[in-house]
DNA sequence: CGAGTTTGACCGGCGC
DNA sequence: GCGCCGGTCAAACTCG
């Protein structure tokens, strides 16, 4: 029906330059935020590369590489509207994007962070107990639903949510050890805007850039090496 | 044939 | 206790 269009598994986002690049960045961060706290404008923005007038050279690469790598990813960027609403909900706010987080919210997702425990016949572990996992939500303008942040998505579930007219969809993360999940629903208020909801913490790199960014990675680390035979040269 | 999507059913939490 | 609602499951289906 709807969201064919990341048939394959591979979501597209037409609109984004290293597509993959901005959101994995924010999906990236999002462990970073802990409970109730906010993203930076910059964050915000990236999850519209498109739009993204100034580099993210603050954004530790490599860190983003290490799935559970501390420190700041991104730290440029007065906080521009922090919305915290309870439970995780997620405002409008500036022309692309806000983020919020919220430690369970409303949210009945079971799924602690080993997955559904047992299986007592059909639909057993559904929604067990609220186990608080990092919650992030952040917002996007753009025209498809999916946002390709690098990782691989697989859904899960489709819902009708209460007034708004726009299903909510679900989604899990296939890398088989790890059990992040994200929702995308588009707004009721403003069709434009596509929220999008992680929850839980990659275990592993993002694939898609490790992919993209080895190249780089590769040719500073000869760089580096050169410069250190030729500095012992001098 | 495997991986991913669709979709109806099921289940638990929560408010009344 | 009941009904609503959100989240999840899993069979059926599609696609490469």
């Amino acid at each position: 029906m709807e969201n064919s269009s990341h048939r394959g598994g591979q979501q597209s986002n037409p609109q984004l330059l290293p597509r993959y690049l901005a959101p994995a960045v924010a999906a990236a961060a999002a462990p970073q935020l802990e409970h109730q706290q906010t993203c930076t404008t910059n964050a915000m923005a990236l999850g519209n590369l498109g739009a993204l007038s100034c580099p993210p050279a603050l954004v530790d690469w490599a860190s983003l590489l290490l799935p559970h790598s501390p420190g700041p990813l991104l730290q440029a960027g007065a906080p521009q509207h922090a919305v915290a609403g309870a439970g995780g909900e997620v405002e409008s706010g500036g022309d692309h994007l806000v983020a919020v987080t919220g430690g369970s919210g409303s949210s009945s997702t079971a799924a602690g962070d080993g997955d559904k425990a047992t299986k007592d016949g059909k639909g057993g572990g559904r929604g067990k107990k609220k186990a608080s996992r990092p919650r992030f939500a952040f917002q996007t303008r753009s025209e498809t639903d999916i946002l390709d942040d690098g990782y691989r998505w697989r859904k899960y579930g489709q819902k009708a949510v209460k007034n708004s007219k726009y299903p909510r969809s679900y989604y899990r993360c296939t890398h088989h050890t790890c059990n992040v999940k994200k929702q995308v629903q588009r707004l009721a208020r403003d069709e434009g805007i596509v929220v999008t909801t992680y929850e839980g913490v990659h275990n592993h790199p993002c694939e898609k850039l490790m992919e993209a960014l080895s190249p780089i990675l590769k040719q500073l680390q000869l760089l580096s090496q050169l410069q250190c035979t030729t500095n012992q040269l001098i």
